[in-house]
DNA sequence: TTGTAGGCGTTATCAG
DNA sequence: CTGATAACGCCTACAA
């Protein structure tokens, strides 16, 4: 492998010179330039990131934080960051994070290591006792679809669109709107749900009764949203609407509904949260949320944020729209 | 960010002996040890991963080469990958290919760059032309799911699987089987079926009518498996079961099949190729190939080779194995 | 505009 | 077992 020097012997001319040629620098003569890239081209010369990483203190690498469970939706938001990081050289560094626990190491590593500029956390919030610390490492992080006025954020309002949701099913003529929910902290188990207080609003607004029985919290999951159908399916007033908070527990849903015996709308409505090929397929009437608009985004607002540290971070918003596809349906009495 | 030498001056001893804690060396004394440990903890130093990387030209960092028309495929490899991965520190680079070109650029780029130990490559080969190229820089590349005898390969027999499916629906009783496939490689569009051989074998020893307009080649994706469905409808005899090459596109021909006013399996019945939560919602009748595994053995695979280069490049095989479902029946008549 | 030299934080080597 | 010390390959002042 050539290093710089090799190019700066073969060229004739000094280090300083090849290293601005290689960082685009116009401090350099054309013709020197043009003798520096013939050397290049004629010994193969490729810099190598690490030593450059090292020199500069900078490893053009972003570090994309996602937990494995939120499935097509992670290569929609990837694409999106592609969209953002076309041509411009930098790499992308890959944690999954499954458990609390690998969420708290991966935000505690991303910062202190150095392997990265900085990160966007996929539906993901740093444990309240992390937050500290990670602002004190002034350590770039962009928080994709949730929302921490501490740190920069690209999403959504889930509270409108749960908002819209119930609106859409009660104009349907639906009385009895439910709410499949999820935590707005993943992994939080007894944390508030994501939805709640727009689902609350709506109920309100609409003129439905408030009743605390459909207003379940689920698992972000398949089985998930499928055990919180259970127990909706099992009170003596069933729902003839409900609204769910995600598209993984959406699919739960039916597939629940179709086991009880439900017939979908004829029996209840859904109404799912995201869109992906599979919500397309199974015709399922979700609330759209520009996934990978907010994958480039995010990474926007990410490099801009490690070139210029100055701003005070902001809540980027995008809206949602609804999908109105073959899950909803007027109640049947 | 304290380095090491400041926990070397904390705990009174050398550089080298710091160094040799933090790589688990055995030549370190005990009280050593402690002092150090000690001193790390007090100063909350974290050895600089990049100046881990200069210094040992080991980045201790994997690439990983994805086609994200993989979809959902991908994060279950991924899972089997981060398996292998639990508790060895090594970091994932995440390139992803979507055109030739990009497919090339990263072959080319993860052997020069240096920015990873080794790269898997999933559901690729690196093309014809850069092949010798990527040998020449003896750079640990270990595909995944296609074989070349020139590298490091986990993966599943594809005509064997073909082999398979066909003979399940002969099986049935289906003497008019047509397939449905995708290219060896994805990115040439001209290149041989990927499971076009075994098909072949199976329908002859099946000894049923070798029809070469049967033979449907497609693109790998939910469109290409509507349009040859398309093409298979309009023959005057068209087929009464199709083995598709991958779910992607099998979930292509269920939707055009149903559009087409063929029930199925009723009129139709379809095997796909590989697995995911959505083929079990759909009841795609399928062969299951052993992703998860795939990716930790292949992770696996390429520890080894970058820990010693020497054994000379193997292919490892995995079994497939037919998973029934909704989507095959006997034919009509 | 150019070249030189110091520095980046480890690892690895080599005497002790 | 231990501690100096020389790489590692690039970037970035700084002086010319």
């Amino acid at each position: 492998m050539p290093t710089i020097e090799d190019v700066a012997r073969e060229a004739r001319v000094g280090v300083g010179t090849v290293s601005r040629v290689i960082n685009g620098s116009p401090l350099v003569s054309e013709a020197r330039r043009k003798r520096v890239l013939a050397a290049i081209e004629l010994l193969g010369y490729r810099p190598s990131q690490v030593a450059r990483a090292f020199g500069s203190r900078r490893t053009r690498a972003l570090e994309v934080i996602v937990p494995l469970f939120l499935g097509p939706i992670f290569l929609h938001v990837l694409q999106g960051i592609q969209d953002a990081l076309a041509e411009n050289g930098h790499t992308l560094l890959l944690r999954t994070v499954d458990t609390r626990e690998e969420r708290d190491r991966a935000f505690k590593e991303c910062c202190s290591r150095g392997r990265a500029d900085g990160a966007l956390a996929l539906w993901l919030v740093p444990s309240p006792t992390l937050v500290d610390r990670v602002l004190a490492e002034r350590f770039p992080v962009v928080l994709l679809n949730v929302a921490d006025p501490r740190f920069w954020s690209v999403g959504v309002d889930h509270d409108v669109s749960a908002q819209h949701a119930v609106e859409y099913c009660a104009g349907l003529g639906h009385r009895r709107i439910a709410l499949i929910d999820r935590r707005e902290d993943v992994f939080d188990p007894d944390g508030a749900g994501m939805c709640e207080r727009g689902y609350r609003e709506a109920v309100h607004s609409a003129g439905l009764e408030d009743r605390a029985e459909y207003e379940q919290k689920a698992e972000f999951s398949k089985a998930g949203g499928a055990a919180a159908l259970e127990r909706l399916a099992e009170l003596p007033e069933p729902p003839t609407a409900i609204v769910v908070a995600s598209e993984a527990q959406a699919i739960g849903v039916l597939q629940a509904a179709r086991e009880h015996g439900w017939r979908i709308p004829g029996d209840v409505s859904v109404v799912g949260y995201s869109d992906s090929a599979y919500a397309e397929y199974l015709g399922l009437t979700t609330i759209g949320v520009p996934v990978r608009e907010i994958g480039r985004e995010a990474t926007r607002v990410l490099l801009g944020a490690i070139a210029d540290p100055a701003p005070a971070p902001r809540a980027i918003m995008r809206q949602t729209n609804l999908l109105v596809r073959r899950t909803c349906g007027p109640p049947r009495n």
